[in-house]
DNA sequence: CTGTTAGCGCATTCAG
DNA sequence: CTGAATGCGCTAACAG
């Protein structure tokens, strides 16, 4: 008991030459605590789970994903709380480690999926009774214990659309990668189709599919856009990579941008750095949600409730040389 | 018990009718079994810890630390294990929540980090008494339950030079970024130097820091070197983005890429797709790397011993138009 | 100020 | 084929 005093820095509780040996001991075994047996006393692991959902393995490719694990986890580490990540498909939700068995006090999840598969995963939320927090999407269900984490994506994808019909562009086409369905994604394009929409005699916004949001997938769907449909006057990417994609085929066959085509993109994550001439894009706050989501869990966890059930960050564009 | 068998799987334990009640039961109850308690009596914990010692809170930016971060993931999770992440800086590693408490069955390592530094984590790692699986880097430490698992970085360097040779490029400079001091970084230097240095009348290599290796670091570090010494025939990026900062500025610049100056990365990670003209690389295996270290570690935990001390994973050189 | 008792949820062992 | 006793490492509560 006294060297559980001693680990636990309750050392009011013992005479200074006891806490001495104590200390000597600890050092001379190599002591660690066993956390879980900790947390099986305590009933508090002191550990929190991310899920991402995503189909391909390659879970952590996307710059968004990586920035909200990364502010996730600095938060969480720095008050001794653990991070166990795992990535798993739409379908596979329910077979995920983190969701067969009890490691941890609390989960965040970056959702994709949609229809019937959706609704199989909120069946499991709503079994797993902890608490949640969902990174970018808003999920109505009031019965889930849960705080939602989201980007001002709808008020990106208008902010784009103004900055190009300003800048002249009529005929715009939106590239969407659809391998996994993310809200954040149409909420940008949804954004973007309210602006347009108040100019709709005299201009219009084309979604067209890029499956995986590869650089190859990119530049075939425009490239086939374009030849059915002609040049457009703009080429908004739904994320950074979609839109370099288009900028690099634009480039490739002569045509001039921003002054024939506008590009634009959405995210503004480091790599947006290597585009030439630097693409338009929106800054997303992804490290900060990350840190907000770990903010609210722990809240959840140590005051009983969530401060909010949901949080919504700003976003703002950054004007690149693209537009 | 018969519960405890039942989750278990072993069916055969019971009868048909019992099994149906059980499993009747624990749907109804929601139950899920609490891990850390059966890691309590099994002393096995079904979690293994990955930590990133690195200076930049953006700990998941590298493409390399995500393939192999996914690639370890991956293998470990279709197992019944959980990965637990963590980023720290060189100095802190001995603060590590992972390090500090006794959570997992082994842990992963991405060290970066020289001299007293390196000793200190050496020392750290030494004191855990837990299987240890190394990336990126050969730790000579026979006293270390360890298993390094490293790309061909040298040789790859090598191939680079030797490209770069016989396209004509007799004065070359090395982008490299100090920020973290990674050991393959430097291999692959070395491997580059070693060619240049059969050469030595004819050809030189020179290295030049570039920071924190964003972007705008590698750009201002090779505008200095360009100003103090000229034009060089090559540039080589000890990584793809500093490859890729080096070619955006040289052709802002209006050089002729690559006619007047050749350029290299490294890596050919997914935003080397973003290059144009596409860049020059070597292929890293990084998921492949993260794979094969769950392996190691599955194995050492079963079987009581790594299949090696070391793995060492091919490299592959991949020709761009920059060269 | 220090030590004892008990129990968190699970699985190993062994008895019925 | 099923269940009772036991202990993994820890800490809340309390006794000395």
């Amino acid at each position: 008991m006294t060297v559980s005093n001693y680990i636990n820095g309750r050392l009011d509780t013992m005479g200074t030459e006891t806490q001495e040996r104590v200390g000597e001991a600890i050092r001379a075994l190599n002591y660690r605590p066993d956390i879980s047996a900790r947390g099986l006393r305590r009933s508090k692991l002191l550990s929190i789970g991310m899920i991402i959902v995503d189909e391909s393995p390659h879970y952590l490719a996307d710059g968004y994903t990586t920035q909200i694990v990364s502010g996730l986890g600095n938060f969480l580490n720095e008050r001794g709380y653990t991070l166990q990540l795992e990535g798993v498909r739409a379908r596979a939700l329910a077979k995920s480690s983190l969701i067969q068995g009890l490691r941890t006090d609390g989960l965040c999840l970056m959702l994709s999926g949609k229809g019937a598969v959706k609704r199989d995963q909120m069946a499991v939320l709503r079994e797993l009774r902890q608490p949640l927090v969902i990174f970018l999407e808003s999920i109505g269900a009031t019965d889930l214990d849960a705080c939602c984490i989201v980007a001002e994506d709808r008020k990106g994808g208008r902010l784009l659309a103004q900055h190009l019909i300003e800048r002249g562009a009529k005929r715009t086409v939106m590239l969407m990668p659809t391998l996994n369905y993310w809200r954040a994604l149409y909420a940008r394009f949804e954004g973007a189709r309210h602006t347009y929409a108040s100019h709709r005699r005299t201009h219009s916004l084309k979604l067209v599919d890029c499956g995986d949001g590869s650089v190859a997938a990119a530049q075939e769907a425009l490239a086939a856009e374009i030849d059915r449909c002609g040049m457009p006057d703009a080429v908004m990417g739904a994320n950074d990579q979609a839109g370099i994609a288009a900028l690099n085929l634009l480039r490739s066959r002569g045509v001039k941008v921003p002054d024939q085509v506008r590009v634009t993109g959405f995210n503004a994550f480091e790599f947006r750095d290597f585009s030439r001439p630097l693409l338009t894009s929106v800054k997303s706050p992804g490290y900060e949600m990350g840190k907000i989501g770990g903010w609210e869990l722990l809240t959840r966890l140590n005051e009983g409730k969530f401060s909010q059930s949901r949080r919504k960050l700003p976003v703002r564009i950054m004007s690149g040389e693209t537009t």
